[in-house]
DNA sequence: TCAAAAGTGTTAGATTTACACCCATGA
DNA sequence: TCATGGGTGTAAATCTAACACTTTTGA
Protein backbone atom coordinates (compact mmCIF):
# COMPACT_ATOMS: atom_id res chain seq x y z
CA UNK A 1 0.00 0.00 0.00
CA UNK A 2 1.90 2.92 -1.23
CA UNK A 3 -0.55 6.01 -0.96
CA UNK A 4 -0.52 9.17 0.76
CA UNK A 5 -1.71 7.59 4.23
CA UNK A 6 -0.03 4.42 3.73
CA UNK A 7 0.01 4.03 7.25
CA UNK A 8 -3.06 3.83 8.40
CA UNK A 9 -5.81 1.39 8.18
CA UNK A 10 -8.76 1.25 6.18
CA UNK A 11 -12.34 0.27 6.97
CA UNK A 12 -15.74 -0.79 5.13
CA UNK A 13 -17.95 1.81 4.93
CA UNK A 14 -21.81 1.03 4.49
CA UNK A 15 -25.08 2.90 4.17
CA UNK A 16 -28.42 1.58 5.87
CA UNK A 17 -31.76 3.33 5.28
CA UNK A 18 -34.25 3.71 7.20
CA UNK A 19 -37.19 4.25 5.15
CA UNK A 20 -40.42 6.05 6.43
CA UNK A 21 -43.88 5.92 4.98
CA UNK A 22 -47.45 6.72 6.16
CA UNK A 23 -50.60 4.16 5.74
CA UNK A 24 -53.34 3.48 7.20
CA UNK A 25 -53.07 6.78 9.74
CA UNK A 26 -49.72 4.55 10.83
CA UNK A 27 -45.94 5.86 10.43
CA UNK A 28 -44.08 3.04 9.80
CA UNK A 29 -40.34 1.66 8.54
CA UNK A 30 -39.32 -0.39 6.49
CA UNK A 31 -37.50 -3.80 7.60
CA UNK A 32 -36.46 -7.16 6.36
CA UNK A 33 -34.45 -10.19 7.55
CA UNK A 34 -30.78 -9.90 6.96
CA UNK A 35 -30.14 -11.83 4.31
CA UNK A 36 -26.43 -11.76 4.73
CA UNK A 37 -23.61 -13.88 7.57
CA UNK A 38 -22.61 -12.93 10.13
CA UNK A 39 -26.95 -12.30 12.11
CA UNK A 40 -28.54 -14.22 9.33
CA UNK A 41 -31.62 -13.94 9.98
CA UNK A 42 -32.44 -11.20 11.98
CA UNK A 43 -34.46 -8.15 11.70
CA UNK A 44 -32.17 -5.13 9.53
CA UNK A 45 -32.34 -2.11 7.95
CA UNK A 46 -31.75 -2.58 4.28
CA UNK A 47 -27.88 -1.01 3.51
CA UNK A 48 -25.15 -1.74 1.55
CA UNK A 49 -21.55 -0.55 0.97
CA UNK A 50 -20.23 2.62 -0.62
CA UNK A 51 -18.75 1.60 -3.65
CA UNK A 52 -14.95 3.33 -4.39
CA UNK A 53 -16.29 5.38 -7.00
CA UNK A 54 -19.47 6.92 -5.64
CA UNK A 55 -20.02 9.40 -2.60
CA UNK A 56 -22.69 8.40 0.52
CA UNK A 57 -24.89 10.25 -0.69
CA UNK A 58 -24.79 8.06 -3.91
CA UNK A 59 -24.91 5.02 -2.40
CA UNK A 60 -27.64 6.06 -0.04
CA UNK A 61 -29.59 6.83 -3.40
CA UNK A 62 -28.66 3.92 -4.92
CA UNK A 63 -29.35 1.08 -2.15
CA UNK A 64 -32.76 2.96 -1.71
CA UNK A 65 -33.37 2.78 -5.87
CA UNK A 66 -32.48 -0.58 -5.79
CA UNK A 67 -34.13 -1.62 -2.54
CA UNK A 68 -38.06 0.24 -4.06
CA UNK A 69 -37.54 1.45 -7.50
CA UNK A 70 -37.91 4.95 -6.51
CA UNK A 71 -35.24 7.37 -7.43
CA UNK A 72 -34.96 11.05 -5.93
CA UNK A 73 -36.72 10.73 -2.83
CA UNK A 74 -36.49 12.90 -0.38
CA UNK A 75 -33.73 11.55 1.56
CA UNK A 76 -31.33 12.85 5.03
CA UNK A 77 -28.29 11.87 6.56
CA UNK A 78 -28.98 10.38 10.14
CA UNK A 79 -25.13 10.15 10.75
CA UNK A 80 -22.10 7.77 11.19
CA UNK A 81 -22.59 5.16 13.52
CA UNK A 82 -19.01 3.57 14.47
CA UNK A 83 -18.64 1.06 17.73
CA UNK A 84 -15.81 -1.12 17.11
CA UNK A 85 -17.49 -4.28 17.52
CA UNK A 86 -20.91 -2.83 16.02
CA UNK A 87 -20.87 -5.39 13.20
CA UNK A 88 -19.56 -8.47 14.05
CA UNK A 89 -17.93 -9.75 11.46
CA UNK A 90 -15.41 -7.04 10.78
CA UNK A 91 -15.03 -3.50 11.24
CA UNK A 92 -17.76 -1.76 9.42
CA UNK A 93 -18.60 2.07 9.82
CA UNK A 94 -22.27 2.72 8.75
CA UNK A 95 -23.62 5.81 7.72
CA UNK A 96 -27.44 6.07 7.94
CA UNK A 97 -30.16 7.88 5.95
CA UNK A 98 -33.44 8.15 6.22
CA UNK A 99 -35.87 9.05 3.36
CA UNK A 100 -39.53 9.24 3.41
CA UNK A 101 -41.54 7.91 0.75
CA UNK A 102 -45.28 7.48 -0.44
CA UNK A 103 -46.50 3.96 0.18
CA UNK A 104 -48.41 3.88 -3.31
CA UNK A 105 -45.46 4.79 -5.15
CA UNK A 106 -43.56 1.35 -4.24
CA UNK A 107 -44.47 -1.83 -6.23
CA UNK A 108 -45.67 -4.26 -3.39
CA UNK A 109 -44.53 -7.16 -5.74
CA UNK A 110 -41.07 -5.61 -5.49
CA UNK A 111 -41.09 -5.12 -1.61
CA UNK A 112 -41.95 -8.48 -1.46
CA UNK A 113 -39.38 -9.78 -3.51
CA UNK A 114 -37.04 -7.69 -1.43
CA UNK A 115 -38.00 -9.41 1.37
CA UNK A 116 -38.82 -6.13 3.65
CA UNK A 117 -42.34 -5.19 5.20
CA UNK A 118 -43.48 -2.44 7.14
CA UNK A 119 -44.35 -1.76 10.92
CA UNK A 120 -45.64 0.88 13.14
CA UNK A 121 -42.66 3.06 14.17
CA UNK A 122 -44.02 2.60 18.15
CA UNK A 123 -43.48 -1.27 17.35
CA UNK A 124 -40.13 -2.20 16.06
CA UNK A 125 -38.34 -4.94 16.84
CA UNK A 126 -34.80 -5.94 18.45
CA UNK A 127 -32.76 -4.99 15.42
CA UNK A 128 -29.37 -6.32 14.21
CA UNK A 129 -26.44 -4.54 15.49
CA UNK A 130 -27.34 -1.09 16.49
CA UNK A 131 -29.77 -0.57 13.68
CA UNK A 132 -32.35 0.32 16.89
CA UNK A 133 -30.15 3.60 17.92
CA UNK A 134 -30.20 4.75 14.54
CA UNK A 135 -34.04 4.35 13.56
CA UNK A 136 -34.45 6.30 17.08
CA UNK A 137 -32.22 8.89 15.99
CA UNK A 138 -33.47 9.25 11.94
CA UNK A 139 -37.39 9.46 13.84
CA UNK A 140 -36.03 12.49 16.29
CA UNK A 141 -34.21 14.23 12.90
CA UNK A 142 -37.21 13.74 11.17
CA UNK A 143 -39.91 14.54 13.53
CA UNK A 144 -37.90 18.08 13.49
CA UNK A 145 -37.44 18.27 9.80
CA UNK A 146 -40.96 17.84 9.13
CA UNK A 147 -42.18 20.05 11.52
CA UNK A 148 -39.85 22.85 10.26
CA UNK A 149 -39.92 22.43 6.90
CA UNK A 150 -43.36 21.69 4.50
CA UNK A 151 -41.56 17.74 3.68
CA UNK A 152 -44.15 15.51 5.39
CA UNK A 153 -45.87 15.61 1.97
CA UNK A 154 -43.45 13.18 0.77
CA UNK A 155 -45.00 10.73 2.70
CA UNK A 156 -48.44 11.62 0.58
CA UNK A 157 -50.09 11.22 -2.61
CA UNK A 158 -49.64 14.36 -4.56
CA UNK A 159 -53.77 14.92 -3.60
CA UNK A 160 -54.58 15.06 0.08
CA UNK A 161 -57.64 15.87 2.08
CA UNK A 162 -57.07 17.81 5.03
CA UNK A 163 -58.09 15.10 7.93
CA UNK A 164 -55.16 12.83 5.92
CA UNK A 165 -52.30 15.68 6.76
CA UNK A 166 -53.78 15.87 9.79
CA UNK A 167 -53.24 12.97 10.74
CA UNK A 168 -50.09 12.35 9.03
CA UNK A 169 -48.73 15.20 11.73
CA UNK A 170 -50.14 13.47 14.49
CA UNK A 171 -48.54 10.28 13.80
CA UNK A 172 -45.41 12.08 13.42
CA UNK A 173 -45.90 13.97 16.49
CA UNK A 174 -47.41 11.19 18.55
CA UNK A 175 -50.17 13.13 19.80
CA UNK A 176 -53.10 14.97 18.55
CA UNK A 177 -53.68 18.34 16.85
CA UNK A 178 -57.30 20.34 17.38
CA UNK A 179 -58.91 20.23 14.26
CA UNK A 180 -60.05 23.74 13.57
CA UNK A 181 -56.50 25.36 14.76
CA UNK A 182 -54.61 22.60 12.45
CA UNK A 183 -56.97 23.93 9.17
CA UNK A 184 -56.14 27.85 10.71
CA UNK A 185 -52.57 27.24 10.58
CA UNK A 186 -52.97 25.54 6.76
CA UNK A 187 -55.24 28.33 5.41
CA UNK A 188 -52.57 30.68 6.06
CA UNK A 189 -49.66 28.40 4.17
CA UNK A 190 -50.91 29.74 0.46
CA UNK A 191 -48.50 26.75 -1.00
CA UNK A 192 -51.16 24.14 0.40
CA UNK A 193 -53.23 24.86 -2.45
CA UNK A 194 -57.31 23.77 -2.40
CA UNK A 195 -58.21 21.68 -5.89
CA UNK A 196 -61.76 21.73 -7.00
CA UNK A 197 -61.34 17.58 -6.42
CA UNK A 198 -63.23 16.04 -3.82
CA UNK A 199 -62.34 12.73 -2.66
CA UNK A 200 -65.42 10.39 -1.46
CA UNK A 201 -63.25 7.15 -0.96
CA UNK A 202 -63.11 8.08 3.79
CA UNK A 203 -66.51 9.98 3.65
CA UNK A 204 -69.92 10.26 1.98
CA UNK A 205 -70.18 13.95 1.99
CA UNK A 206 -66.81 13.90 0.73
CA UNK A 207 -63.59 15.94 1.14
CA UNK A 208 -61.65 18.62 -0.99
CA UNK A 209 -58.60 17.47 -2.05
CA UNK A 210 -55.35 19.80 -1.36
CA UNK A 211 -52.15 20.09 -3.17
CA UNK A 212 -48.32 21.05 -2.05
CA UNK A 213 -46.90 23.30 -4.62
CA UNK A 214 -43.53 23.38 -3.89
CA UNK A 215 -42.85 26.45 -6.23
CA UNK A 216 -45.34 28.36 -4.12
CA UNK A 217 -43.10 27.37 -1.15
CA UNK A 218 -40.61 29.86 0.02
CA UNK A 219 -38.14 29.23 2.94
CA UNK A 220 -39.75 30.35 5.83
CA UNK A 221 -37.82 30.54 9.04
CA UNK A 222 -41.12 30.58 10.77
CA UNK A 223 -42.95 27.63 9.63
CA UNK A 224 -44.12 25.13 11.95
CA UNK A 225 -46.42 22.20 12.44
CA UNK B 1 -8.35 -10.79 1.96
CA UNK B 2 -10.40 -12.95 3.24
CA UNK B 3 -13.66 -11.69 6.12
CA UNK B 4 -16.89 -11.86 5.08
CA UNK B 5 -17.14 -8.80 3.16
CA UNK B 6 -14.06 -9.78 1.46
CA UNK B 7 -15.57 -8.41 -2.00
CA UNK B 8 -15.75 -4.95 -0.76
CA UNK B 9 -13.55 -2.53 -0.72
CA UNK B 10 -12.13 -0.57 2.06
CA UNK B 11 -11.79 3.09 2.68
CA UNK B 12 -9.81 5.86 4.80
CA UNK B 13 -11.73 6.91 7.67
CA UNK B 14 -10.68 10.10 9.69
CA UNK B 15 -12.23 12.59 12.27
CA UNK B 16 -12.33 16.72 11.82
CA UNK B 17 -13.37 18.96 14.52
CA UNK B 18 -14.69 21.86 14.50
CA UNK B 19 -14.17 23.74 17.93
CA UNK B 20 -15.72 26.46 19.15
CA UNK B 21 -14.69 29.32 21.91
CA UNK B 22 -15.93 32.32 22.96
CA UNK B 23 -13.40 35.28 23.78
CA UNK B 24 -13.95 38.56 23.65
CA UNK B 25 -17.23 38.99 22.76
CA UNK B 26 -16.69 36.64 19.84
CA UNK B 27 -17.60 32.91 18.34
CA UNK B 28 -14.59 31.23 17.13
CA UNK B 29 -13.06 28.32 15.59
CA UNK B 30 -10.03 26.73 15.82
CA UNK B 31 -8.16 26.62 12.60
CA UNK B 32 -4.47 25.73 11.46
CA UNK B 33 -2.37 25.02 8.69
CA UNK B 34 -2.53 21.63 7.10
CA UNK B 35 1.14 19.99 7.96
CA UNK B 36 0.60 17.25 5.11
CA UNK B 37 0.49 16.51 1.69
CA UNK B 38 -1.70 16.89 -0.10
CA UNK B 39 -2.85 20.03 0.55
CA UNK B 40 0.23 21.48 3.13
CA UNK B 41 -0.16 24.71 3.86
CA UNK B 42 -3.89 25.34 3.18
CA UNK B 43 -5.96 26.03 5.91
CA UNK B 44 -7.24 23.18 7.47
CA UNK B 45 -9.40 21.84 10.68
CA UNK B 46 -7.66 19.41 13.02
CA UNK B 47 -8.57 16.22 12.73
CA UNK B 48 -7.09 12.06 12.55
CA UNK B 49 -7.78 8.83 10.86
CA UNK B 50 -10.13 6.67 12.93
CA UNK B 51 -7.56 3.52 14.25
CA UNK B 52 -8.56 0.22 14.09
CA UNK B 53 -9.37 -0.22 17.70
CA UNK B 54 -11.35 2.77 18.61
CA UNK B 55 -15.39 4.26 17.84
CA UNK B 56 -15.17 7.20 15.56
CA UNK B 57 -16.62 8.94 18.78
CA UNK B 58 -13.29 7.61 21.05
CA UNK B 59 -11.42 8.47 17.93
CA UNK B 60 -13.07 12.16 18.21
CA UNK B 61 -12.26 12.36 21.74
CA UNK B 62 -8.67 11.26 21.01
CA UNK B 63 -7.92 14.12 18.38
CA UNK B 64 -9.63 16.91 20.59
CA UNK B 65 -7.21 16.05 23.89
CA UNK B 66 -4.80 15.96 21.46
CA UNK B 67 -4.79 19.61 20.81
CA UNK B 68 -5.76 20.39 23.58
CA UNK B 69 -4.81 18.40 26.13
CA UNK B 70 -8.55 18.59 27.37
CA UNK B 71 -10.64 15.32 27.96
CA UNK B 72 -14.56 14.93 28.26
CA UNK B 73 -15.17 18.25 26.09
CA UNK B 74 -18.80 18.68 24.81
CA UNK B 75 -18.79 17.09 21.48
CA UNK B 76 -21.35 16.40 18.56
CA UNK B 77 -20.69 14.28 15.70
CA UNK B 78 -21.90 16.85 12.58
CA UNK B 79 -21.97 14.19 9.84
CA UNK B 80 -20.29 12.28 7.64
CA UNK B 81 -18.40 13.93 4.44
CA UNK B 82 -18.26 11.35 1.59
CA UNK B 83 -17.78 13.06 -1.80
CA UNK B 84 -15.25 10.39 -3.68
CA UNK B 85 -12.67 13.21 -4.60
CA UNK B 86 -12.94 14.81 -1.15
CA UNK B 87 -9.32 14.29 -0.54
CA UNK B 88 -7.03 14.51 -3.45
CA UNK B 89 -4.66 12.07 -2.30
CA UNK B 90 -6.71 9.04 -1.39
CA UNK B 91 -10.53 8.06 -0.93
CA UNK B 92 -11.29 8.92 2.54
CA UNK B 93 -14.53 9.62 4.30
CA UNK B 94 -14.36 12.01 6.74
CA UNK B 95 -16.81 12.27 9.98
CA UNK B 96 -16.91 15.97 11.30
CA UNK B 97 -17.28 16.71 15.07
CA UNK B 98 -17.50 20.01 16.81
CA UNK B 99 -16.83 20.72 20.36
CA UNK B 100 -17.03 23.78 22.74
CA UNK B 101 -14.64 24.70 24.77
CA UNK B 102 -13.53 27.35 27.57
CA UNK B 103 -10.94 29.22 25.70
CA UNK B 104 -9.40 30.09 29.07
CA UNK B 105 -8.84 26.27 29.81
CA UNK B 106 -6.52 26.05 26.59
CA UNK B 107 -2.91 26.49 27.30
CA UNK B 108 -1.87 28.91 25.18
CA UNK B 109 1.69 27.51 24.67
CA UNK B 110 0.18 24.21 23.33
CA UNK B 111 -2.00 25.97 21.08
CA UNK B 112 0.88 27.56 19.77
CA UNK B 113 3.12 24.06 19.51
CA UNK B 114 0.21 22.65 17.42
CA UNK B 115 0.29 25.64 15.06
CA UNK B 116 -3.49 26.42 15.37
CA UNK B 117 -5.43 29.72 15.86
CA UNK B 118 -8.64 30.97 16.75
CA UNK B 119 -10.35 32.71 13.80
CA UNK B 120 -14.15 34.93 14.24
CA UNK B 121 -16.42 32.14 12.72
CA UNK B 122 -17.58 35.01 10.40
CA UNK B 123 -14.35 35.35 9.21
CA UNK B 124 -13.05 31.64 7.95
CA UNK B 125 -11.05 31.72 5.32
CA UNK B 126 -11.34 29.42 2.22
CA UNK B 127 -10.46 26.33 3.70
CA UNK B 128 -8.96 22.58 2.67
CA UNK B 129 -11.29 20.23 0.83
CA UNK B 130 -15.05 20.58 2.13
CA UNK B 131 -13.87 21.83 5.77
CA UNK B 132 -15.94 25.19 5.28
CA UNK B 133 -18.81 22.83 4.62
CA UNK B 134 -18.43 20.91 7.61
CA UNK B 135 -17.88 24.68 9.69
CA UNK B 136 -20.95 25.68 8.37
CA UNK B 137 -23.05 22.56 9.03
CA UNK B 138 -21.42 22.54 12.46
CA UNK B 139 -22.32 25.85 13.18
CA UNK B 140 -25.98 25.68 12.53
CA UNK B 141 -26.28 22.12 15.02
CA UNK B 142 -24.32 24.61 17.59
CA UNK B 143 -26.73 26.80 17.05
CA UNK B 144 -29.73 24.69 17.32
CA UNK B 145 -28.27 23.13 19.94
CA UNK B 146 -26.96 25.96 22.36
CA UNK B 147 -30.64 27.34 21.96
CA UNK B 148 -32.37 24.11 22.95
CA UNK B 149 -30.46 22.73 25.62
CA UNK B 150 -27.87 24.71 28.04
CA UNK B 151 -24.57 23.54 27.30
CA UNK B 152 -23.57 27.68 26.19
CA UNK B 153 -21.92 27.19 29.61
CA UNK B 154 -19.40 25.13 28.24
CA UNK B 155 -18.35 27.81 26.40
CA UNK B 156 -17.94 30.08 29.43
CA UNK B 157 -15.84 30.00 32.82
CA UNK B 158 -17.41 28.14 35.42
CA UNK B 159 -18.53 31.89 36.94
CA UNK B 160 -20.13 34.32 34.44
CA UNK B 161 -21.58 37.55 34.62
CA UNK B 162 -25.28 37.79 32.55
CA UNK B 163 -23.82 40.70 30.58
CA UNK B 164 -21.13 37.87 29.66
CA UNK B 165 -24.09 35.10 29.24
CA UNK B 166 -26.01 37.74 26.98
CA UNK B 167 -23.39 38.40 24.73
CA UNK B 168 -22.18 34.48 24.34
CA UNK B 169 -26.17 34.29 22.70
CA UNK B 170 -25.66 37.22 20.93
CA UNK B 171 -22.39 35.79 19.28
CA UNK B 172 -23.83 31.97 18.39
CA UNK B 173 -27.25 33.57 17.60
CA UNK B 174 -25.83 36.68 15.17
CA UNK B 175 -28.24 39.39 16.71
CA UNK B 176 -28.73 41.28 19.64
CA UNK B 177 -31.01 40.90 22.65
CA UNK B 178 -33.01 43.12 24.83
CA UNK B 179 -31.69 43.09 27.95
CA UNK B 180 -34.15 42.81 30.45
CA UNK B 181 -36.32 40.22 28.39
CA UNK B 182 -32.96 38.52 28.23
CA UNK B 183 -32.12 38.47 32.23
CA UNK B 184 -36.30 37.84 32.64
CA UNK B 185 -35.83 34.56 31.09
CA UNK B 186 -32.73 33.55 32.76
CA UNK B 187 -34.28 34.55 36.18
CA UNK B 188 -36.69 31.80 35.61
CA UNK B 189 -34.14 29.09 35.35
CA UNK B 190 -33.46 28.16 38.23
CA UNK B 191 -30.43 26.25 36.84
CA UNK B 192 -28.78 29.60 36.75
CA UNK B 193 -28.32 30.50 39.92
CA UNK B 194 -26.70 33.48 41.32
CA UNK B 195 -23.62 33.46 43.21
CA UNK B 196 -22.39 36.61 46.27
CA UNK B 197 -19.16 37.42 44.10
CA UNK B 198 -18.69 39.88 42.36
CA UNK B 199 -16.81 40.68 39.29
CA UNK B 200 -14.82 43.87 38.55
CA UNK B 201 -12.80 43.12 35.40
CA UNK B 202 -15.62 44.78 33.16
CA UNK B 203 -17.25 47.33 34.93
CA UNK B 204 -16.74 49.72 38.02
CA UNK B 205 -19.99 49.11 39.26
CA UNK B 206 -18.85 45.09 39.47
CA UNK B 207 -21.50 42.60 37.97
CA UNK B 208 -22.71 39.75 40.30
CA UNK B 209 -21.59 36.08 39.15
CA UNK B 210 -23.74 33.37 38.01
CA UNK B 211 -23.23 29.98 37.91
CA UNK B 212 -24.82 26.93 36.01
CA UNK B 213 -25.77 24.18 38.27
CA UNK B 214 -26.37 21.03 36.27
CA UNK B 215 -27.81 18.73 38.39
CA UNK B 216 -30.26 21.64 38.96
CA UNK B 217 -31.01 21.22 35.72
CA UNK B 218 -33.39 18.59 34.72
CA UNK B 219 -34.61 18.06 31.01
CA UNK B 220 -36.84 20.32 29.74
CA UNK B 221 -38.29 20.24 26.13
CA UNK B 222 -39.59 24.24 26.71
CA UNK B 223 -36.18 25.65 27.01
CA UNK B 224 -35.37 27.97 24.56
CA UNK B 225 -32.96 30.68 24.76
C1' DT C 1 -18.50 64.88 38.35
C1' DC C 2 -19.00 62.07 34.75
C1' DA C 3 -18.54 57.99 31.88
C1' DA C 4 -19.58 53.20 31.73
C1' DA C 5 -21.70 49.09 32.76
C1' DA C 6 -25.32 46.94 36.09
C1' DG C 7 -29.68 46.40 37.26
C1' DT C 8 -34.82 46.67 37.21
C1' DG C 9 -41.20 46.41 35.42
C1' DT C 10 -44.89 47.43 32.69
C1' DT C 11 -47.79 47.34 28.79
C1' DA C 12 -49.54 46.45 24.06
C1' DG C 13 -49.68 43.24 20.68
C1' DA C 14 -49.31 38.71 18.86
C1' DT C 15 -49.83 33.98 19.31
C1' DT C 16 -51.81 29.95 21.10
C1' DT C 17 -55.22 27.18 22.99
C1' DA C 18 -59.71 25.54 24.17
C1' DC C 19 -64.00 24.64 22.74
C1' DA C 20 -69.26 22.85 19.97
C1' DC C 21 -72.23 22.76 16.48
C1' DC C 22 -74.16 22.32 11.64
C1' DC C 23 -73.56 20.05 6.96
C1' DA C 24 -73.78 16.62 3.31
C1' DT C 25 -74.24 12.08 2.07
C1' DG C 26 -74.86 6.99 1.47
C1' DA C 27 -76.42 3.11 3.63
C1' DT D 1 -83.22 8.77 9.39
C1' DC D 2 -79.11 8.30 11.23
C1' DA D 3 -74.23 7.51 11.54
C1' DT D 4 -70.02 9.26 9.71
C1' DG D 5 -66.60 12.31 8.63
C1' DG D 6 -66.28 17.43 6.77
C1' DG D 7 -66.25 21.86 7.75
C1' DT D 8 -66.33 26.38 10.39
C1' DG D 9 -65.25 31.10 14.45
C1' DT D 10 -64.61 33.20 18.86
C1' DA D 11 -62.83 34.39 23.26
C1' DA D 12 -59.52 33.75 27.12
C1' DA D 13 -55.00 32.99 28.31
C1' DT D 14 -50.33 33.03 27.48
C1' DC D 15 -46.26 34.59 25.53
C1' DT D 16 -43.38 37.98 23.28
C1' DA D 17 -41.51 42.31 22.32
C1' DA D 18 -40.78 47.02 23.02
C1' DC D 19 -39.26 50.36 25.85
C1' DA D 20 -36.02 54.19 29.79
C1' DC D 21 -34.39 55.31 33.79
C1' DT D 22 -31.63 54.77 38.33
C1' DT D 23 -27.46 52.87 40.63
C1' DT D 24 -22.64 52.35 41.64
C1' DT D 25 -18.03 53.44 41.38
C1' DG D 26 -13.30 54.44 39.61
C1' DA D 27 -10.89 57.61 37.05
Amino acid sequence: MTGFYGNYHKVFVSVDCIIFGFDEGELRVLIGRRQMDPGRGEWSLYGGFVRHDESIDEAANRVLAELTGLNKLFMRQVGAFGNVDRDPGERVISIAYYALINVKDYDDELRRQHGVEWVNIDNVPTMYSDHNKMIIKARKMMQEKVSREPVGFRLLPPLFTLTQLQHLYEAINGEEMDKRNFRKRIKEMDFIEKTELIDKTSSKRGAFLYRFNKHAYKEDPNFKL
